[in-house]
DNA sequence: TACGGGCCTTGACCCAGATCAAGTTTGGAA
DNA sequence: TTCCAAACTTGATCTGGGTCAAGGCCCGTA
């Protein structure tokens, strides 16, 4: 199945028209990026680009999921992001990617060859402006990921995690009127580690550790219900809030 | 000594001129943010602005360190960050501030009202492009930490947070020709375990072991001579190219 | 010249999470 | 329908760094 073919379509009917890089675009410059973009898909696994490579394109995640990772020479690695569908990949300016990008599940993207972009970011204030919003946001991201890395147990990190994509990726029950929050893990419990800063052992023992204290029960081994939220934020050591990581 | 005195100047005489938001003014843009702009001072250990606390203004630390700092609802403490001079403080377009920004050393601000410094964001597309340059920086250095947060020994963490400090804050010394690097400390022991994700003993340890090993010389407690720039490089386990964090 | 308080060091002990080592479950290919 | 490999679970043991505790160093104050 070539899923290029499927995405064939014009900005307007676009799945992340409103989030995007291209969010804040008029028409005209929209006909613009209509013009220059073109779609490509990877497959689960797949490395879409390879740090230190040289870039040729920018882009935005259309559906799937992509992580960014940093790897060490003895072969540490640690997940430094992870790009859901509007995310955007590559960074103007600068000729080489710091990261590694792969494909977690099947991934679509709309991209953008490089200079024609940077070029258009100079005309037009919209996009580099939008760019601008979404930058500072993965930075506060980050920075929340930080304390997650350096002062959280096992379990809070776990729950953390758990709470990050259940914020994404819900389906509220709104029938019983519950807080109910299900989803499905679009992670292995490698990925997961690797996000974590720990080892798929500890990570496979603390899911197993949550569903035996009911915070979340399990079907298979990804699919997911979380009964209370508030009692998930709780375990992760967020405020009740529930904390500002986007 | 009111320290705001002695930065009462020009911004054609500023130290930070040329790597600060203002890099890429021209004349006239100058001239705005020149009338705009006013200096404040903190000391040592004095916060410059408290987490969830109504911004009113952004700047650029001008001289002196601060930090960007995280707390649980526990007591536990990540530092997100670390603000050296030219570095922007303040996200444009956020109403409250999402850390604790607390002055480690005496620092001079060069701080501007957040509503007027917005509006001549929107207009000179210069101001904004650097801030998008400047956050992008940040951004890579928020996740060049993450991998020493998630996957460094203490004692490689210790190395990595010594190399940054050193490539920053460095007196080569050119007349013997040799590589060694020295340089005063700008954090206690405890500030350096918050943004390492360690305790306060574990770092004065790993400190005293890597002084054993002859890998960095200790004078009191905060003056560091590094003899083998490439040897300490290797102890934080980073690519002998020195890797990226800036 | 003594004293008090940050700041730092060092030792002894402990525990959360890593490591090593079997299994088990699942889903797709033959 | 069986087979195989990838993904996952669980147990036993080990260890890096945390915790608790006792000083040492140095500077500013009296």
């Amino acid at each position: 199945m070539n899923l290029s073919q499927s995405f064939s379509q014009e900005c307007s009917d676009c799945p992340i028209r409103h989030r995007a890089v291209c969010a804040r675009c008029e028409a005209d410059e929209l006909d613009r990026l209509e013009e220059m973009k073109y779609y490509r898909s990877f497959e689960a696994g797949q490395t879409v680009m390879w740090s230190g490579d040289k870039m040729d394109f920018v882009g935005s995640v259309v559906s799937g999921i992509a992580s960014l990772t940093q790897t060490m020479e003895d072969g540490r690695t640690q997940m430094v992001g992870l790009l859901l569908p509007s995310d955007f990949v590559g960074r103007p300016g600068r000729e080489g990617a710091a990261y590694d990008v792969v494909a977690t599940t099947d991934v679509v993207m709309c991209c953008f060859r490089k200079k024609p972009f940077e070029e258009l970011m100079t005309d037009t204030p919209h996009i580099a402006h939008r760019l601008l919003e979404m930058t500072l946001d993965e930075l506060d991201a980050a920075r929340e990921w930080m304390l997650v890395l350096g002062r959280k147990t096992a379990r809070e990190k776990i729950a953390s995690l758990l709470s990050i994509i259940a914020r994404r990726d819900v389906t509220l029950n709104m029938e019983t009127g519950t807080s109910e929050v299900v989803f499905d893990l679009p992670l292995t419990r490698e990925a997961m580690a690797d996000y974590l800063g720990l080892t798929l052992e500890t990570v496979s023992r603390q899911i197993s550790a949550l569903k035996k204290d009911k915070v979340i029960l399990l079907e298979g081994k990804r699919h997911i219900t979380v009964p209370d939220m508030d009692r998930l934020l709780e375990e992760a050591g967020d405020d009740s809030d529930g904390g500002m990581l986007g």
